[in-house]
DNA sequence: GTCTATAGAGTGATAGAC
DNA sequence: GTCTATCACTCTATAGAC
């Protein structure tokens, strides 16, 4: 819109500073959770002053977002080496990707939360972020639904884009609830709602019954 | 466990300071939302000096949580609101309760995520409190599950204490998603996805079929 | 463009008075 | 059991120096 606002240049010496800062914010986040994070820890770990690093980043939620995309890194190889065992055929959809979640991703998945908890305001630095990140990985998912319908592996009639929205729904909500009891069996649970949101059941059925049919 | 650790009786001006100040902190949350939250503003609303009533609350976060406490009153009335559409028979489940949820639910969600994130610390307030409330929640879901199922419109295969979960899942997560785009149809989305859960198209499929069995 | 000094507001822990 | 006084700490807005 305003091409003052859309930076023409960063220079070396900010994009180094803003890397080292959500680097080590990122560190203290895995290590102690969000809320233990301090901007007094963050610049003494990022070797720069408090205040200075306050010019790069106005308050510490921009650094928390930083820190977020940061994260993003892994959690997107996730969910795309999914489709990969979605595209190789493999109706189960066992996403064996999902298995390894159970490390440090409490601290980023709590993060998430709480920056989700704040994107309503659309001043605050993780509005953008959010909305960004959401529709892409919806659109991921939506050529996800329709591979498989094409496939006949999902029911054709359901709508791809309300599909992968029920699935990131159902991927932020089961993670939401492992948070907080982390017994939950997470692989499974995704596995199963994301199945049934395809309408898979009712597809494997349909299928078992033409076979059914074509035998007698 | 601890005999001691269980209060034997409250004073009835230690109730009176309490609900006090949780009111105080609902109205403050539902017009400024949560992070605008201060613990001055909140004494100066339920009359009481802010070093007093941190004798009832420690911190910021127990009041958040008696805030949230009490708006959650509301929230089930929509859940069992519900049940009892699903109760009449209807089989479509339009949740028509839930059409209700746009008006100033925005910051009741917003507190609940934030509290979601804090929850994995056990000693942290909500902690308990919304292990119990998702206990409660699920179990509520189960029974419904379970009803339908006798009905014959979800899946007997499924297990009504896995879906109950998915569908709590599926709930939080599209709060979530509506937050970040309050233009989503957050009633459809929901329906949709409960129904996909339940194995409803399944049975609605295997339910036609016979019909037309009966027919011919 | 990058950074510093300073100052004000919010939180919460402690010791001790009614 | 209820409450107060006080203090240390964290966050961030502002003005201005390199």
């Amino acid at each position: 819109m305003d091409s003052t606002t859309a930076p023409r240049k960063r220079y070396a010496k900010t994009l180094e500073r803003r890397s080292a800062v959500a680097r080590a914010a990122l560190d203290i986040v895995l290590e102690k959770g969000h809320r233990a994070l301090t901007t007094a820890e963050v610049a003494a770990r990022a070797s720069i002053s408090e205040t200075a690093m306050l010019y790069h980043f106005p308050t510490r939620d921009h650094i928390l977002v930083a820190a977020m995309e940061l994260a993003d890194e892994d959690y997107r190889a996730i969910l795309t080496a999914e489709f990969h065992v979605i595209d190789g055929g493999n109706a189960d959809w066992p996403p064996p990707a999902m298995a390894h979640l159970t490390l440090d991703d409490q601290a980023t998945t709590r993060l998430f939360l709480a920056l989700s908890a704040e994107a309503v305001n659309p001043e605050h630095p993780a509005h953008a972020y959010l909305k960004a990140h959401h529709e892409q990985v919806i659109l991921e998912f939506t050529e996800g639904v329709k591979r498989r319908q094409a496939k006949g592996i999902a029911d054709p009639k359901l709508d791809p884009d309300r599909v992968a929205r029920q699935m990131m729904a159902a991927w932020s909500g089961l993670r939401m609830q492992w948070l907080i009891d982390p017994s939950l069996d997470l692989t499974a649970a995704v596995s199963q709602s994301f199945l049934a949101l395809n309408g898979y059941p009712l597809m494997k059925f349909k299928q078992e019954m033409t076979e059914f049919m074509a035998q007698s």
